[in-house]
DNA sequence: CTTGACGTAGACGGACCGGTCTACTTCAAT
DNA sequence: ATTGAAGTAGACCGGTCCGTCTACGTCAAG
């Protein structure tokens, strides 16, 4: 007699997740409970301590899978070569993606990340520990890009580059961070024109 | 026969104020609540709602006099002229003086103010202006001693003030938060040498 | 047809949340 | 000496928190 649930189990973790994301972006993680994301995502209790054994790991897992899909994303920005030779160009156009997507959606991913390590690194240590593996990837990615663009020739060499992706993706923290704060996109505009221009060859 | 406070009103408040800032700025707005604020001011609660209308109420207080200690800190660093003739250095000690203050403490005044904006911003209006109201005080700041600085000549001047401004803050603010999250000094110190060379005239 | 693992369903519980309320102490003003 | 405002003290309230628990539906295996 109870209408019951005919999605496919991993889906309904997903549908979890997604709530988790949309929610916890907006409030923060101790701003929502377990119950408004099951509201949202439309799906028991029981279900989400079966998929879950805490509101932590859903933190963990939050983390992990959102920061995977943007690590994933960023990577495929920085792979067309076809269409941008240069490896600057390739890295300005990621960077103006996320802060279009910011412009749309008052948030960003890596914002949620960037958020999230600030709520909680003190709190919970596993949530703080993904957090790093995010932000190391990350970096990595940076790195590697800015590497070929300067034997490449599009980004200046006397800096290494270690410290010119430490350098890009803390101004952009900064800026998305008083984006968001003033609701005025301009320090994000500064952020990336001045980036630009300081890091070509 | 009960214990009573002998303190005088207004160190009440301050305590309460002081209590706040600790236990917030390790587990965030909504990871601390009144009573646990209260233990630590050693403060029962009915005088809470006597000084303070709500939990909100007192972040928002709690930003406005924080906000300002740090504004009026700022601001004599930037005014000590007879020891330091150069307005980039001054620039520069106030920065360090900051990030100093991270590594030993593991926080700062200032990441309180961005923690609680990233925080709080889309769910407290009252809190999001009290931080757009201490980012605007304190860019003016900024700004100020860099177009000092630039006629001085000890300042690069190409760039606009208001835009160097902005992108000093950004730029520390990211570093700040990676700083935080990775228990890492490094960013901070990329950050800091880079915008010493970056700045210079 | 039976079994049992898998997953859905939501009532329930104890702790704690922000906030209210009344009783009380203190002290300055009269 | 009396009063009343200022402030302290903490019991108390409804609501919500995270997490547990039991009951039930579903489906593949034997």
């Amino acid at each position: 007699m109870s209408k019951l649930n005919k999605n496919t189990p991993v889906e309904t973790k997903m549908r979890i997740l997604a709530a988790a994301n949309e929610l916890i972006s907006k409030h923060g993680f101790n701003g929502v409970g377990i119950n408004d994301i099951l509201a949202k995502a439309e799906v028991p209790k029981g279900s989400f301590y079966h998929w879950f054994t805490s509101k932590e790991q859903l933190g963990v897992e939050l983390i992990r899978t959102v920061g995977a899909a943007v690590n994933h994303e960023e990577a495929s920005w920085f792979a067309q070569s076809n269409m941008m030779p240069s490896h600057l160009d390739r890295l300005a156009a990621a960077m103006e993606a996320g802060s279009l997507e910011l412009m749309k959606r008052q948030d960003t991913e890596v914002g949620l990340m960037m958020k999230l390590g600030a709520e909680m690194s003190s709190s919970s240590e596993p949530i703080r520990l993904e957090v790093v593996a995010f932000l190391e990837r990350q970096h990595e990615l940076y790195a590697d890009l800015i590497r070929q663009g300067q034997t490449a020739g599009s980004i200046r060499k006397e800096i290494p580059a270690d410290t010119l992706a430490s350098i890009v993706s803390d101004l952009w923290t900064g800026a998305y961070l008083r984006v968001l704060v003033l609701r005025n996109a301009q320090p994000m505009r500064l952020a990336m024109d001045h980036l630009k221009s300081f890091l070509a060859a």
